[in-house]
DNA sequence: ATAATTAGTGTCAAATTAACATTTAATTTT
DNA sequence: AAAATTAAATGTTAATTTGACACTAATTAT
């Protein structure tokens, strides 16, 4: 048994997919690298693991570093740990995905570094084994929220239906029948709509709905349902 | 940026959490430590992830070293991470759990470890977060299965309907209605009846299905529902 | 005033689900 | 050998949900 003999000169890391709705399609928030190596190629923000945090902190850490943002939803997913994954040192990732409103945060971004939403149909090649991040956390953020009503947590406080429903078309990449869509929803009592119209985005202006946060909070730990019933996966 | 110093000296470490199915109910297998610290208390197989392996390697490897098996169903789940979580050195675990079928493998366990199955409601106090670890894994465990079919990972290679349904009960902790369970799962053509019948658990005998792994393969691939829409994920 | 655009509500047949009952194939008991 | 027992397997039906479709409503632009 070779417990407790440190014989794993392993650094550990984590990264960043953090992910953003502009009211078209899901984005990704990539960062170009002013360091070596791979100096000004596209990748994910990512950070090393300090010796006194846990790696849930390092993401938190790492995410306000580049957004400003505290208090987002992250979720922990896969790790990428192949011995070969960069080049010159053994480093083991722990992979965080993160949801966060586009809107309401775009100033913050790009002070400190050169960062740029991409959508995830059409992104930069990226270093080492990020594009393997992404793809991994979109699959895991499909089954997650084919289950919990996460991608909430992508829009704003107020948001229309038609922004949910173009949040969802994109997510999963199909069309959704509105009419249906916005019945299943109005019937969850997920939502509670104000008398505020949003005019920005057409003629006639959408009512805003706010989260009802106690159903929100009851059902984000209840399974739930807004995907057809033959909803592909690959797509 | 803090990137390539080697500023965390941390270990990585795998856990498993190995699930099996007895008929009756959900069971994990631990082993009972036999080094210190912490020696004699119960505990998940682990052990640290080596210079030149991945860490679904070394979760393969500890597994084999347990079970004597290989090729089995594994899944990459929670990272424990907390600089506190083993009182003498930094260790970050990753956990992996692994589906096995009891039946076919018991003689094989214990020979080098005194290792038992426990049923999930009910298993002794653990060491570190490995409670936690569990619990973790059995979530997961439980959302994806309410997508995809791969609790059948835990059954022999033929089985009989009223083992599945156990099974599902098992897992979720619930009561299924036989009748509408098994129209809906000879309906998804997931599984090729057969001409034995099981005679060890009642007197009329159940047919014996097999996996119909052409439909199996696409469907592991693609969502899937056997849960009924009320299900409480909080049991 | 009229056209254009997108939001929001409505309808209905088909499919699915949930609840419930009966039949069937064995073994065990008498 | 017949009857009782047990659990598997199949059947029935009403209620609900879904998916496909059409229309009305509110506003701006012309």
């Amino acid at each position: 048994m070779e417990y407790y003999k440190e014989d794993s000169a392993i650094l550990l890391a984590v990264d960043c997919i953090i992910f953003g709705f502009n009211g078209e399609s899901l984005q990704v928030l990539l960062i170009k690298r002013d360091f070596e190596p791979e100096r000004n190629k596209w990748s994910l923000m990512g950070g090393f693991v300090q010796a006194d945090e846990s790696p849930e902190l390092a993401a938190s850490r790492v995410l306000k570093k580049l957004t400003g943002l505290e208090n987002v939803y992250m979720e922990q997913c896969s790790v990428f740990g192949d011995p070969k994954r960069e080049p010159n040192s053994r480093v083991v990732s722990i992979c965080y995905f993160a949801l966060i409103d586009t809107q309401k945060y775009t100033h913050i971004l790009s002070e400190e570094y050169e960062a740029k939403w991409f959508p995830l149909q059409d992104y930069p090649a990226l270093i080492f084994d990020h594009d393997q991040m992404i793809a991994s956390a979109q699959h895991r953020l499909r089954m997650k929220a084919a289950l919990y009503p996460i991608l909430f947590e992508l829009l704003p406080e107020k948001f229309t239906i038609p922004q949910i429903s173009a949040l969802y078309e994109g997510v999963y990449n199909i069309e959704i029948d509105k009419r249906n869509f916005s019945r299943k929803l109005l019937a969850s009592d997920l939502i509670i709509k104000l008398d505020e119209k949003d005019k920005e985005n057409s003629k006639k202006g959408a009512f805003y709905f706010k989260l009802n946060t106690a159903i929100y909070k009851e059902k984000i730990m209840s399974f739930l349902r807004y995907l057809p019933s033959w909803f592909p996966e690959n797509s």
